[in-house]
DNA sequence: TAGATTGTTAATCGATTAACAATC
DNA sequence: TAGATTGTTAATCGATTAACAATC
């Protein structure tokens, strides 16, 4: 519909400023001013009233601000929140099973209703009430229940086999854990978590600070 | 040393060029030219370069490239993996045993060494090896270490208070994976791991390119 | 009302890219 | 040598901030 690029910048701060206003409504605040976010983020306020001006159609009001409960709904929607889909996780090591374990990304939109491993030791067990299954039923349970997000917990070697087969059998967007390159048709996004470059930063800032 | 200030968007490229350039010497490679490097990460040639000569005494040589194996060490060396530090969980739930178990964070220079809970039915337990304590030695545990890394992966409402308890034994930078804002001396870093920030951005690429 | 706070336009700042001479 | 590739300077681009009129 014509619109303008939304900058990642912005993206991410969404959940951010989600985050912040979430707590002020259960602190029972109702209206809540550019300022006091932007104190909360590290952010300028100017910067805060043009993210929310892109993602909103609520106007904040002179003297009182914005009206949190809106705000939030409006977040929400713009990050998918309210659309609960459905997805399978492949590699129920640690990790993996964090995920079956962890029920809080229900609150991003995201269910994990199942995870998948070769590891004949774990195949059949359930975490949280999920099963887990062999890899070999993958692609005929992701056709099925048209599951639309794949989790990757798998090791490198394998990460790009699991990713094809998902693309194959209809996945569109990849969570990938496995810390190496993967390569997708144009249509299906992957978003690869390096959380060594997490650690870098943390470690880089602390020989920054620190000499 | 009046070094100019490195921008975190460089910071956070030097991970992908590491993980690519290991993967090239894995493959027997010597040397790589800046528009290979770019072409993997997908960055401008230019940008590699100037990149590189942020981190790296070496140059590149005319027709040559740059030589893989001293870049490796010079991005190691700068992002700190040379340098293990030990590194304290703080919440053995799901996630946290997850770092427990998982050794490769050793090749960036984090050593896991302990965790600290309070559920009685998993303290006295270990995983890989490494113990699970009471919430109630940790202060002790840091100081007779020397711990200058913790890592949260506690509950919401418990963060703040073990990340103060961290400080004060004398931890100087925190991995928080609580999902939520903490605050810290200046002297302290902490890196926040957002997730539902990265799921936001999957879900939004896969609305914007659906649509 | 007076004043706090908004939304928007123009200016600034910083990161990326284009252009190109230098080099092996 | 000729040509691939480098490092650097200047131009561009995009994101952030400053300034300020509008509004309740």
């Amino acid at each position: 519909m014509g619109k303008r690029e939304i900058s990642s910048a912005t993206i991410a701060r969404m959940p951010q400023y989600l985050r912040y206003l979430q707590g002020a409504l259960q602190r029972g605040e109702r209206y809540v001013s550019s300022a006091e976010i932007a104190k909360s983020i590290a952010v300028s306020a100017v910067l805060v009233r043009k993210d929310l001006s892109i993602v909103s159609s609520i106007e904040g009001r002179p003297r009182l601000g914005f009206e949190i409960r809106r705000l939030v709904g409006d977040i929400e929607k713009f990050l998918g929140y309210d659309n609960l889909s459905d997805a399978v996780v492949v590699g129920a090591g640690a990790l993996g099973k964090a995920f079956l374990g962890y029920e809080g990304f229900k609150n991003n939109g995201l269910n994990v209703v199942a995870a998948f491993d070769v590891d004949p030791e774990i195949v059949g067990k359930s975490v949280n009430g999920k099963q887990i299954y062999h890899v070999s039923q993958l692609s005929a349970f992701v056709r099925s229940r048209n599951i639309r997000i794949g989790i990757l917990t798998v090791p490198k070697g394998a990460a790009q086999a699991v990713l094809d087969e998902l693309v194959a059998a209809g996945v569109r967007g990849v969570w990938n854990f496995a810390a190496t390159d993967l390569t997708a048709p144009k249509e299906v996004v992957v978003k690869t978590e390096d959380l060594s470059a997490s650690l870098a930063f943390l470690a880089g800032e602390m020989i920054r600070r620190s000499i």
